[in-house]
DNA sequence: CGCCGTGACGTTACCGGGAACATAGCCTGC
DNA sequence: GCAGGCTATGTTCCCGGTAACGTCACGGCG
């Protein structure tokens, strides 16, 4: 907004400056020293404002020997979902000589704040970004934000903005619903994630489009939270057999509410209905039943997104996006509709 | 080893003088520049091994205005175990005003290894470690590794070295005996978690004690791996009903891998054998029959070792170690025994 | 034989903050 | 009326690296 003013980033003394002070003035303003005149404060914190000065991290912790970082070493993560996405970025980049600094959405909260994460990474110093299982809300904030940033996005559209990698959220959904199809389904309903979420559009649309191409009902989507919970009340809103004979599950959580539901119910799987889900997480084998699933190999993804992040921060960027093809496992959750 | 030498970590200087060139030259050798003679490069090197040199990475971050950092955003992470501890770790940090690095296990190695990643965050510039899940043997390592470093292990025993947090493993165990006791349980099994971890230990401990203390036979622990495959394997063991009543799992997944190993030698769960699991993970209320469990505040657990943590570092430490209260949470896996 | 290019370093000036010390105005007390 | 003590601010130097440029010896070449 403000008239081309700044070239470089704004430090210390150019913001000493603009307000009439010595940077050191502006250091203890910043640190909240007391004996600051609270017009003199005021009037620094207008500039800071105005021209949306961070401190440098790298040269406060060479100043002041304290890096305000804490290690963490964690053993035997469980490796579900994102979150092992997660676990073999952190890996890449390590490998690849860049550390990692990670904001994740937490249990409490209704996801990530995107303007809030970014202000957090950008004031400790990040090099480039990359963001795991993105909304779509999301990813239109983060245009704005991250302004000369390599980022990376995990999604699977091509887009101008974002260097891309992901796992082939549609080809998945594709092939959960074609296997639902061989066994003889006709009648495929589909329990979604958040719509709002990049993967679980991608996947009720893999869903539609095929149902479609194979001239089959299409029955509106449930639209679920992604947790199991969800999917358990879905289930249980079937007094009686529900209309349709099997079940696309955007994602393993889900499918398993849904197998719990149904069993509350008195409806069996698959004797009564098929079920697939979609990740394959570790546990998913040991659902009862055990569960028919697409396998998505998030520690390839992981490794592909620093793979490309790195090589457009060092190298003349060669791949600006890359897809990995997801496999269906096939277990007990499915069999031939009840009515062959 | 080396009689005491440097007073201050060393640096390019102190390197520069030590082996008789400037600091330029050492700077020149750490970085492969071309153009040094291999003599001065071995010189070099050899005092750097010598006084085992480590670049500031903060200093550096400054000088090249490039951080090596990747700043990652996770949008709804899987809330399960030490992630989810680590996700409030960071949460809580965050807060605080600091930032995270963290070295996880990946899945293809045998667990971190405590020397390579306290090598990777001191070099990276950390105040403070935490260390979460560990087992026996790395806290050995790390004892030597991390002097002067504060140090929080999530662990319950007491430790000169390092500060504490952890939720109170004996009494999640003692709680999940005794609620199969009351259920008239006499013949109670465990399936421990590697013993070298100490969150294993402790639960068998607790197992162990508390049927001790009951006067009831104490069956030697079967030991697997954390994982449900490990839980399936211990259930199809037994062709027939096994020799006890009660399997008290030490933790949800192994207890999910022994449903389902039941299910296929047809055992049932609770009528033939009871089973109680331990951590609650969100999916474990649809395991199939629901879990009973012993509940972990992961969340709790981070907050409380961030601000342990940061009041080591910022006050008077006052508390080094604090413990937090497990809670029994009782579903369809648990029921009397079938003698009675 | 003097010129110039190049290899192998050394010197100096930063990067953007903060600690320590200096300074200037003002109030207080004797 | 002036020493002494605050308060509010400025100066200088330093943190530990790296970039840019300077220096010096050596060797080929016209």
């Amino acid at each position: 907004m403000s008239a081309g003013s700044s070239e470089d980033k704004p430090n210390l003394r150019s913001i000493a400056s603009l307000a009439g002070v010595s940077h050191m003035t502006v250091s203890r303003v910043l640190n909240d020293h007391p004996n600051i005149r609270p017009e003199t404060r005021e009037k620094v914190l207008r500039v800071v404002e105005e021209l949306n000065y961070q401190r440098n991290s790298a040269a406060r912790a060479l100043a002041t020997r304290k890096s305000r970082r804490i290690g963490v070493i964690v053993d035997r993560p469980v490796e579900i979902g994102p979150d092992s996405t997660l676990r073999s970025v952190e890996h890449a980049a390590r490998e690849a000589g860049y550390s990692v600094s990670s904001v994740a959405a937490s249990p409490d909260d209704d996801g990530v704040r995107p303007r809030e994460a970014v202000a957090y990474l950008t004031a400790h110093g990040i090099d480039a970004l990359c963001v795991i299982a993105p909304r779509a809300s999301s990813v239109d904030v983060l245009r704005e934000l991250t302004e000369g940033l390599p980022t990376l996005i995990v999604k699977a559209d091509d887009d101008a903005n974002f260097l891309t990698a992901s796992v082939d959220q549609r080809l998945g959904a594709t092939l959960a619903v074609q296997h639902l199809m061989d066994l003889g389904h006709r009648e495929i309903a589909h329990v979604a994630g958040p719509l709002d979420w990049l993967d679980a559009r991608a996947r009720e649309r893999g869903w539609h489009a095929h149902l479609k191409k194979a001239g089959l009902h299409i029955p509106p989507a449930f639209v679920g939270d992604w947790s199991a919970d969800s999917g358990y009340e879905f289930a249980v809103a079937f007094d009686e057999l529900p209309p349709f004979t099997a079940i696309f599950a955007a994602n393993d959580q889900m499918a398993l509410g849904i197998l719990h539901g149904f069993r509350d119910r008195g409806i069996r799987v698959p004797e009564d209905v098929s079920v697939v889900g979609f990740d394959d997480l570790p546990v998913s084998r040991h659902f009862l039943p055990t569960l028919t699933t697409v396998r998505q190999d998030f520690h390839a993804l992981g490794a592909l997104a620093v793979e490309i992040l790195v090589a457009a921060l060092e190298g003349g960027s060669t791949e600006r996006r890359s897809r990995i093809a997801p496999e269906l496992i096939v277990r007990e959750s499915t069999a031939g509709p009840r009515s062959m």
